[in-house]
DNA sequence: AAAGTTAATCGTAATATTGCGATATAGCAA
DNA sequence: TTGCTATATCGCAATATTACGATTAACTTT
């Protein structure tokens, strides 16, 4: 099929796991890194800063802005990105849900 | 092409987004929280616990395990599946780095 | 207006993912 | 041995992803 089944999830699992397919990606792990290190309106560097094409950094930007992990605004020929907060923390309350959940209980084998 | 380019970038940053790209499905998501809770091994109890096929419940189990999410020893006729504690360790630190790296920062636009 | 810059979109090719049924493998029970 | 159960693997079809070059859109500068 290639078409991922949701209904059988609570929206939670299906809204965690949107997040982090889109950021399982080493090129979106960069460009929100170098969104957050640099800490203000960056645009196109990240083409010479990663190296892929412009049509390709494009998309994968879209990507980001699709899930609500970054906003774009027009800065006039160039566009600013940035961190959603929203988003970001609601990353953060998930995935440490999750990720603490296993020192509570420790495995078995 | 579909093949992800990897020589852009740090290993961190590969090994990170590859942890995360195994996460990034909600039955993968749904099946490392039910070995969690069930704080026990559990084997085929997923089949029926997530309404998926035996094979394709399997074929998620190998890609948790690829990565080192999960390990799995035999007993007897079924298979007991834990947690990874060290990747485990591993991902909750790379992750909360790149979590907590936003609050410093906070976003400009 | 014309040219330049920046980013998005389109089209395409290669590859990966998802899911299933069918089959294989391996241990346990009768 | 013969079945039974549990899990893994194979083969397949549908769809998604990744990356690129070419083009378009929109704003700036000359």
């Amino acid at each position: 099929m290639g078409l991922t089944r949701t209904d059988n999830y609570t929206s939670e699992q299906v809204n965690l796991a949107q997040l982090l397919k889109v950021l399982g990606h080493p090129a979106r792990i960069a460009i929100v890194q170098s969104i957050i290190r640099t800490n203000k309106c960056i645009c196109g560097d990240l083409v010479t800063e990663i190296g892929l094409a412009q049509s390709t950094i494009s998309q994968h930007l879209k990507e980001l802005k699709s899930v609500g992990i970054i906003q774009g605004t027009i800065e006039g020929t160039s566009v600013c990105y940035c961190i959603n907060v929203e988003t970001w923390d609601r990353l953060k309350l998930s995935m440490n849900e999750l990720l603490n959940a296993v020192d509570a209980n420790p495995n078995c084998c």
